[in-house]
DNA sequence: TGTACATCAGTGAACGCGCGTTCACTGATGTAC
DNA sequence: TGTACATCAGTGAACGCGCGTTCACTGATGTAC
């Protein structure tokens, strides 16, 4: 067999690395496959032999992020242990921290791509539940007091609601505020308290 | 003048209608002009002379929303009168209604195209400003208690969070516990109970 | 009332462009001897 | 060690398609007489 072993393992994940920073940028649309394989160092005709189309790649890319076990050092200068008895309010604060609001790229695809995936087929929808299951899942863990399964989906949906409109919103002031005002009431509902700090 | 006053207003408010059912059901890219000056009744060259271009069409059609003075009956069933003392609530719980839900056509732009949105122009951003500032006044004047502006921005953010996020998932009972729970704690939040039924 | 006319709302063909996808081909690689 | 070869990763031209936008034209309308 030509060429090493792994290397068609290494460049697929390139390909999906590149997709996954241009969709969280540009939307699924405003992408074309000649970007794409350009960010893997590639030329457009290679890609149909990784990928069966562009929407399976799509649907790969989506299903990427917080499902890592060794989900740390998301973004720059955050970090979160989802081991920690604080695991929840850590996913909160970073979700909602300045570094997810303006690192567009490594975006999580709930933020950045949720019309997109609502209009999408089911297998995208259906990526898009496992990640927001997963981050119930690690909320609920750590939450106090009764009810925590409603709890725990209402922070994500807060979290989500929050980043989301933050980016749509012109007011950069507002949106800061809007994102602090998030993470204060998620930490009541959490039964978090605001005194514990982290890192 | 030929043709009755009036005329062109109307035809001009039948654009926008089916714009924004289109827009709503697939997205900004995904619509094309031949297809929103079909839907009001025309052929696609008619579209610049009431419009510079399909963009400003859309910062258009993402104003429609909720600023509307007369904001009853938004969607099958759910009546909303924002002069009430209950005003709050019902926002809420019309927001997060099935009929919310499952009317694409007619949904709160934030919850449909944010994503479109966020990637748009300044004024696309200054139209969705406008409609979120909305919302989150009309939550603040029935708030109880005190913080009541960050308690009505995060109430916001629930009711776009949890409604983006019914959307895109997979799984109708998961999604319908999601919108229930965001209704529960978006009444406890706002101070307002779950005893408070209306209609 | 009836007719000729000026206006302009609406038409539909055409243009240029970029995209997703296909495919015959190139050339870099590890292997066999 | 060196050479010939089989494999297959990657190339880039080509295809068909639909879109946003433009524009010369048509024809329905209210007005003037």
């Amino acid at each position: 067999m030509p060429y090493p072993s792994g290397h068609r393992d290494a460049v697929r994940t390139r390909i999906v690395a590149s997709a996954r920073r241009l969709f969280n940028r540009h939307g699924f649309d405003n992408v074309s496959l000649e970007q794409i394989m350009s960010g893997a160092g590639l030329t457009r005709g290679g890609f149909y032999s990784y990928f069966r189309s562009k929407s399976d790649l799509y649907v790969e890319v989506l299903g990427c992020f917080f499902t890592d076990p060794d989900w740390k050092n998301v973004w720059e200068g955050v970090t979160v242990d989802l081991a920690s008895t604080n695991a929840g309010q850590q996913v909160v604060k970073a979700y909602l921290s300045r570094q997810h609001f303006e690192d567009i790229e490594n975006s999580c695809p709930m933020v950045a791509l949720p019309g997109d995936v609502a209009r999408g087929s089911e297998s995208a929808r259906k990526a898009f539940e496992t990640v927001f299951t997963a981050m119930v899942d690690v909320l609920d863990q750590t939450i106090a007091g009764d009810r925590r399964r409603v709890k725990a989906q209402a922070i994500a949906a807060l979290c989500v609601g929050g980043m989301v409109v933050a980016r749509a919103l012109v007011n950069r002031t507002v949106a800061d505020q809007l994102r602090a005002g998030c993470i204060d009431v998620a930490m009541e509902l959490g039964g978090w308290g605001k005194e514990v700090d982290l890192r």
